[in-house]
DNA sequence: ATCAAAACTTGATCTACATCAATGCGCAGC
DNA sequence: GCTGCGCATTGATGTAGATCAAGTTTTGAT
């Protein structure tokens, strides 16, 4: 079994060092909260009403943070997969009950830390506190990139836009979750497709292997 | 003259306070490390190019963050007014460029603290450390609600919200800017408008207040 | 392998909002 | 006080993307 409490700790080694650096007894501590849970495709992580009370670090998988509207419309929020981080950071900051879902859309091999420990190592490291502030601000300023391209870019532009900077989401996810990601109606998704894959060759290298697996022709 | 340095600190320790308790002696040092600085109505603090070396906090007065896109729209991120801060976060956090634009819509008296002071800041408390980490952590609330309404909810939505969050911006900042921040046109923005007062009482007050200043009749 | 349920595609319309254009209003400078 | 010039309003028209409605393909469970 390649993904064990141990491996997974190693791969979050590497994801927090690259902010900040743990010597190995504060590692040892840290290391030591976190705890190995796996979420099988289709499995929800959380659902509105409840409180977060973890923050995962995904070894391997990809889930979907998304959100219902009162008129039932289903938007996606964030993707996450391999290395990054997931759950409902609103719920788990604020301890109040979660809006979002957070969807194992295939299975997942995770890392978890509950908030209690979390708050315990903000106590007894700065360096954790730092951590966390270093990691807020990256999201933070990536939300602002993409707030601007919602409010000034159109369709076929955020399009094109992911599809340069996160292919793998084309393989990861289906196009329904993409478009609703995009902000656009799955079936003006798979116009643009059509239409861009006719004009640039980008395009069509990833739709296509996104939509026909291994297949080497027809 | 009444807003000064000393008036600035202590609305800057009142607002701070929200987050962290400093005890007297962390605060002499934190509120040392302050300036006092006057914006005039038209000036900008900041623009793309420079590399953000304060953040701000308003006393009073307000300002608009906005983006000009390649193609030459201007585009809305955030108001500021008083007893909140502002600056380029993005530049500021990561010591790049800045994309953003920050201009004074009216006369501004702030406090600002440079990148140096507030590093020195966060290595020395962890008090300062988790103040940041908190703030950023409403922030990120806020831009999630945020990005949550421009993704499904209509234009007339997200003008109703605004209103009945902070009307006090249709009295601050023009019709103009507001469109831009709501993802429309001012032409639609403006139709928004006399449909809905025609429709709730809400809607008057504030829209005709705002219009028509201190007028009562006509 | 078989079958049902999803997902994707494609076409025909519809609509919210943009765009273009003209007019009126309000405020800053002379 | 005039005088512009930017801002708001209003109308006419255009368009990107939504919606509705079949089809087809893919997936997954038995």
């Amino acid at each position: 079994m390649p993904h064990t409490l141990e491996t997974g700790l190693e791969a979050l080694r590497i994801v927090m060092n690259a902010l900040v650096t743990f010597t190995d007894a504060e590692w040892a501590d840290i290391a030591s909260r976190w705890q190995y849970r796996y979420l099988p495709k289709g499995e929800h992580q959380i659902v509105p009403g409840q409180t977060e009370e973890y923050i995962y670090f995904i070894i391997s998988g990809a889930t979907r943070i998304y959100h219902i509207t009162p008129k039932g419309e289903d938007v996606t929020l964030a993707f996450s997969y391999d290395n990054t981080f997931t759950g409902d950071y609103g719920s788990f900051l604020t301890r109040r009950k979660a809006t979002f879902y957070n969807q194992a859309v295939s299975d997942c091999h995770m890392l978890r830390c509950n908030y209690k420990d979390i708050t315990e190592l903000h106590d007894r490291y700065q360096k954790m506190e730092r951590w966390t502030r270093l990691g807020l601000e990256d999201l933070l300023v990536g939300m602002l990139v993409r707030q601007v391209e919602m409010l000034s870019a159109p369709a076929e532009e955020r399009f094109a836009r992911l599809l340069k900077q996160s292919p793998h989401c084309f393989q990861l996810y289906t196009q329904k979750h993409i478009a609703s990601y995009l902000g656009i109606q799955p079936e003006t998704l798979s116009r643009l497709k059509r239409r861009m894959a006719s004009e640039t060759q980008d395009a069509r290298n990833v739709i296509l292997s996104g939509a026909e697996g291994h297949k080497t022709q027809d």
